[in-house]
RNA sequence: GUGAGUGUAGCUCAGCCGGUUAGAGCACUGGUCUGUGGAACCAGGGGUCGUGGGUUCAAGUCCCAUCACUCACCCCA
C-alpha cells in the first residue's frame, strides 16, 4: 500500500496529532486572517511553484540552502528551473514587483497562507511539507512599519489565546555592518580554531555568526571566556536609530520584548531588524515564527530599490503551543437534523428533504434503513440537535416525527414546516 | 548528512524461556430487535507481526541488514 512522503502529513478532522487536526488548523489561520485584515491588510495567493531563482537570488550563495540543495527543484518539460516555494517573502515581493503594485497606496501590506517545502530532514515541528501565515509589508522603510509588524504577530497569538511567549528582537544591521562584524568575529576566533568544533570551524568562513549560538559545550565555554562584542555594538548611526525606534513603538504598545543582541538571519537579503517570538515548551524547534526586513531583495530579484518588512508564521508550531498550553478550539457546529429513513421509500424522501434545509440548516440523512432505535442512537452520536423518523406512517400523513434530543420532547411536523420548527 | 530510541489490526496495546491456526479493548458492519436502546449480548470484516536475509526441527520472539517513525545534531527562508 502506497503511503504519504516521509515528513509529510495529512490533516484529518480526527488524527492523532493535534498539530494535524484540520479544525485547529482552520482556527489558526482565519484568527489569523481576522487580525491581519483588522489592520487593512489584503490577502493574495501566489502559486505553490516558482521559477529557482525566485528563491535563489536572495539567499547567498554559500548557504546550505543552495549549496546542499535543501530545496525541491525540477525541470518544467526540459525547460526551466523550477522550485516548490520554500518561503513566502520572495515570491510576495517577485508579486509585488511583476503587477506594479509600487502606484497602490504605499506600504502595500498583503497576507497569505499555505504550504511551504523544505527538502530537509524531518523531526519534530519541522517537515517536508508544513503550511505558514505569512503576512507582508513592502513599500516603506519606516520602523513603524516594524513595529506594527511585531504588533499583529503578537495580536495573533494572544487572540489565539496563547500566553507563555517571549519575543525576541534583534537587528541585523546594514549590509556594511554585517561585513564589518563578520571580520570581527573572524579574527577572533582564527586565533582559537583549534579549540572549536568541527561544525563551528566550517562556519569560520561559511558563515561566523552561527558560532555565537552553537550548541556544542566547548563552543559555549570558548564564547563565556572570550566574550564577544554583539552585533548591536557594530551598527551603524542610522541601522542604530532604526533599531531604537522600533523598540520605542513596541513600548509604547506595551508589548513585552527582550532585545536579543546576537539573533542572526541565514540569508543575505536581510538588513536591520530581526525577530522570533518563542514558546517555551515545544522541544527543540521553540519559534512559532520570525520576521525580518529586506530592504535589498527586490533588487536581489532584478527589481527596483523596495523596502520590505514581514513575517511568517508556522501553523503546525503555533497548534503544539496551542495544546502545550491546553487551550481549546472551537468544535465544528452540530448538526441541526439527523434525518433517518425507516423504510426503503423513505430514502429518497429524506434526501430531498435534506436538500431544502440545507444550506440553511446543517442537515445529515442516514444512508440505511435502520429501526428507529438504531437511527436514535446515530443520531445521538452525531449529536444531531433534532431527529427526523420518516417511515410509512409519516409518508402517509406527509410529516416527519421531529424529536428534539436533547429535551425528548416530540411532535409531527408537516414536510412543508420543517424550516420553521427547526428555527425556533 | 550525523547520532540515539522505537516498529504486532484503523487506534491503544498484550503475546512468558523460541513451541499448535497471532490475541484483547476501542472503532466499523450486522444480528438479537417490525418505531424511539447515547444500552447490553452475540457475530463478522480487518494482520504478509515494517521489509529482506540468517540461526533453528520450530521465529512475532534470537542475529544481521534495510526501511519507516520518534527525538536530537547540522541547517533553518
Amino acid at each position: 500500500m502506497l503511503k504519504s512522503v516521509p515528513g509529510t502529513n495529512d490533516i484529518l478532522p480526527q488524527h492523532q496529532e493535534f498539530a494535524f487536526r484540520e479544525p485547529v488548523f482552520r482556527h489558526i489561520v482565519e484568527t489569523a486572517q481576522k487580525v491581519l485584515a483588522s489592520s487593512g491588510a489584503q490577502a493574495i495567493h501566489t502559486p505553490i511553484f516558482e521559477y529557482a531563482e525566485v528563491f535563489q537570488k536572495g539567499v547567498g550563495l554559500t548557504s546550505d540552502i543552495v549549496v546542499k540543495k535543501e530545496m525541491y527543484l525540477f525541470e518544467d518539460r526540459g525547460e526551466r528551473l523550477l522550485a516548490l516555494r520554500p518561503e513566502p517573502t520572495a515570491a510576495m515581493v517577485r508579486a509585488y514587483n511583476e503587477h506594479g503594485m509600487k502606484v497602490w497606496p504605499q506600504p502595500v501590506r498583503l497576507f497569505t497562507w499555505g504550504p511551504i517545502f523544505r527538502a530537509e530532514r524531518h523531526q519534530k515541528g519541522r517537515y517536508k511539507q508544513f503550511h505558514q501565515v505569512d503576512y507582508e509589508a513592502i513599500g516603506s522603510a519606516d520602523p513603524l512599519v516594524d513595529a506594527e509588524s511585531i504588533a499583529l504577530m503578537v495580536k495573533i497569538y494572544r487572540e489565539l489565546g496563547l500566553r507563555g511567549l517571549e519575543v525576541k528582537l534583534g537587528s541585523v544591521g546594514d549590509p556594511e555592518d554585517r561585513l564589518r562584524y563578520n571580520a570581527y568575529l573572524r579574527d577572533l576566533f582564527r586565533a582559537h580554531a583549534e579549540s572549536l568544533s568541527p561544525d563551528s570551524k566550517a562556519r569560520l568562513e561559511s558563515n561566523p555568526m552561527r558560532i555565537l549560538d552553537s550548541k556544542d559545550p566547548g563552543d559555549q565555554a570558548l564564547l563565556r571566556r572570550l566574550e564577544p562584542k554583539p552585533m548591536l555594538e557594530f551598527l551603524g548611526p542610522e541601522s542604530r536609530a532604526f533599531h531604537e525606534a522600533v523598540q520605542g513603538y513596541l513600548r509604547a504598545l506595551e508589548i513585552p520584548f527582550s532585545v536579543d543582541p546576537s539573533l542572526v538571519r541565514g540569508l543575505d537579503y536581510y538588513v536591520r531588524t530581526a525577530w522570533e517570538v518563542h514558546h517555551a515548551r515545544i522541544g527543540a524547534k521553540s519559534a512559532l515564527g520570525g520576521g525580518g526586513r529586506y530592504d535589498g531583495l527586490s533588487e536581489m530579484l532584478g527589481g527596483p530599490r523596495v523596502p520590505g518588512v514581514g513575517f511568517g508564521l508556522g501553523i503546525e508550531r503555533v497548534a503544539m503551543a496551542l495544546e502545550e498550553e491546553g487551550v481549546s478550539i472551537p468544535p465544528d457546529p452540530s448538526p441541526d437534523l439527523y434525518l433517518a429513513p425507516l423504510d426503503e421509500a423513505a430514502k429518497g424522501e429524506v434526501l430531498v428533504l435534506a436538500e431544502r434545509l440545507r444550506p440553511r440548516f446543517k442537515v445529515e440523512i442516514g444512508y440505511s434503513v435502520k429501526r428507529a432505535g438504531r437511527a436514535l442512537e446515530d443520531a445521538l452520536k452525531r449529536g444531531a440537535r433534532y431527529v427526523g423518523f420518516l417511515g410509512q406512517a409519516e409518508r402517509q400523513k406527509g410529516v416527519v416525527a421531529l424529536k428534539h434530543l436533547e429535551s425528548g420532547g416530540q411532535r409531527e411536523v408537516g414536510w412543508g414546516a420543517l424550516e420553521e420548527a427547526l428555527g425556533a
